[in-house]
DNA sequence: TGCAAGGACACAAACGATTGCGGTCACTGT
DNA sequence: ACAGTGACCGCAATCGTTTGTGTCCTTGCA
């Protein structure tokens, strides 16, 4: 089964290909009589024509193609974004092209270089570091890229998310109105823009709690995982320091905390109360269930996306938006209660 | 920052551009002088010369891209499997296009279409029906295709998946080895091949225990998600057969049953086994650990990547794989027990 | 009737790579 | 010395579109 191509249809229409790529991009059409349109449409459905992408990329120099760059598809923080960005994206007539980096910077630059050669109009990113050298070459490229769920030191780029620090401030507005005195901090890797806002946050939201300075309340897990996060609660506990209630980072560091108490016999939440950050799906199950901070992970994805068509396709006299961030809630479940009356 | 191509390569090395393009494809190196070859890549390299892939893609009627087309990539199933077969394209050079058909036919169809227009070199579909008249038209069409997960009745596609028969047979050994004689089965939806092949293995395993048939003891759920199962099951209660444990037909089945079982107030593992399929991610993590059938997800997605380029850059003589099944095994967490000694 | 204006279309040149074909040149063997 | 043989490389066509520049013909107006 041959590929039809322009120039049969131009043929089948008694029209020249240049006629009928006109009479095909609603754009161009009015440079057309309406009949022979009309004639072209026709044949073009008849034949059943689809246009090659290639060459029509090839001659206009644009590919219709964003990259998605994430870290690990498999962490479920992602799907629900790529989700919501190829949505509106393939709504719009572009492809999404996702790479998963496996947390590999050289792999990740691999990726993206195979992005340039494919031509992609546009760049969706996931894995900003605080500082990252890549990133900030893109930026000078020009290239159209908008980060998701984290941003660069030098926040040359925009940047789509959640309202983090509202996010943490909700969360321990909570736990201190049901009584909690003694809250902790199991902070995400400091090298990433999500890792310092929240940090920062929730020192804030001790301290206009009047709380004591939490110098010694923090501990930090090298990355956004269970197992990290478990050391770092160890970590922790193996201090002197003695609370009632820990926020975490987010929900797979939450997983980690969760599964340290309960190697040292201390029971959630009835001796201790656990706060997650991102309400990944599933979180609601386990035992007990999480509570935790929800972003609208599909909403930041198909808000990115829209964000990039805009710059793509931006007429460039209207201001771009810089950053977007989405408003999240606290979610109450099973993880948080009053602290045990002593 | 314009792009250099590969007319600015052959300037730089003073050579032609079909010369300098030769020395830049290994396999027509030998075609070039050691001489020039090193002189072009050395030029390229300094250049920072990466060929466009359009052009390259219009010309040799090749776009090393190859689609994956999930129903929903938020359902945990596909991540690993995504993952896996994105690291072995990416590797082959290959780019991998992702698409989230919503599990909706005519998004599907629409999907497909674009990948076809984007001269997609192949495809790896995981929405595979029972009847799929979609499937049949990219069979007929001769577009390199393979399966992942379910495969159609008409079988003209090859599959990669995981033994299933298998898989349901260990964990119906396992709870009979256990003390259990009721077991019900609560089935997938009988359109998917996953759902039919399940169910079927499961009447086998139990009639070759000698366990009474099960024609009244098993329930089909519409689809493969918490709230169908749970609707399954409750139709189970609602009639008079009593069982001491249940068969899932996936983890998230296993779900719904869960919540059904709480909501009526019988404890799992005490009064009623479970037993899921998937072991998907989080899994062990709800109350209780679900015992599950483990199927190698990754290395399925792996595999059928493999097989789709084999077929695509397959030199014909050797025989074409058609079907592929990957070993699985039985996690056993706490969702069984001994049935209840009464 | 003549002329300008402009609508509708055809022509052909791009886009950036690949590749069949053929030409040049050095070298070999007789 | 000359034909033959390869190795090496340049030339130009080609992939399927889009789009700037012409050309023709119709129309309107004086």
């Amino acid at each position: 089964m041959e590929r039809v191509k322009l120039t049969d249809v131009a043929r089948a229409a008694g029209v020249h290909p240049g006629t009928a790529s006109r009479a095909l991009n609603p754009t161009t059409r009015d440079q057309v009589s309406r009949e022979t349109s009309r004639r072209v449409l026709l044949a073009a459905q008849r034949l059943g024509y689809v246009p090659n992408t290639l060459a029509r990329g090839l001659r206009t120099a644009r590919s219709y193609v964003v990259g998605m760059v994430v870290p690990d598809i498999t962490n479920p923080l992602f799907p629900p974004m790529v989700r919501g960005a190829e949505q509106v994206l393939s709504g719009a007539g572009y492809t999404l092209v996702l790479t998963d980096t496996d947390n590999d910077a050289a792999t990740e630059r691999r990726q993206v270089e195979q992005l340039r050669a494919r031509g992609a109009d546009g760049l969706i990113i996931a894995t900003a570091r605080w500082e990252d050298p890549l990133l900030d070459e893109i930026a000078a490229s020009g290239t159209p890229t908008v980060l998701v769920n984290r941003y660069t030191a030098s926040r040359r780029l925009p940047y789509v998310g959640g309202d983090e620090r509202t996010g943490i401030r909700l969360a321990v507005d909570h736990l201190v109105e049901i009584g909690h005195r003694k809250i902790v901090y199991v902070a995400g890797p400091q090298d990433t823009s999500t890792g310092r806002e929240r940090s920062a946050a929730f020192r804030q939201a001790v301290r206009s709690h009047g709380l004591p300075s939490p110098a010694r309340l923090v501990s930090v897990a090298n990355a956004y995982t269970e197992a990290a996060g478990a050391a770092a609660t160890r970590k922790l506990l193996d201090t002197t320091v003695d609370f009632t209630a820990v926020m975490a980072g987010n929900d797979l560091i939450a997983l980690g905390v969760l599964s340290v108490l309960g190697e040292r016999g201390i029971r959630c939440p009835e001796q201790v109360s656990l706060v997650g950050f991102n309400d990944l799906p599933m979180f609601d199950k386990i035992s007990p269930p999480l509570t935790t901070v929800r972003l609208p992970l599909g909403a930041i994805g198909g808000l990115a996306a829209r964000t990039l068509l805009a710059e793509i396709e931006g007429t460039g006299d209207e201001d771009a938006v810089v950053q977007s961030l989405l408003g999240v809630e606290l979610t109450l479940r099973g993880s948080t209660g009053p602290p045990p009356s002593d």
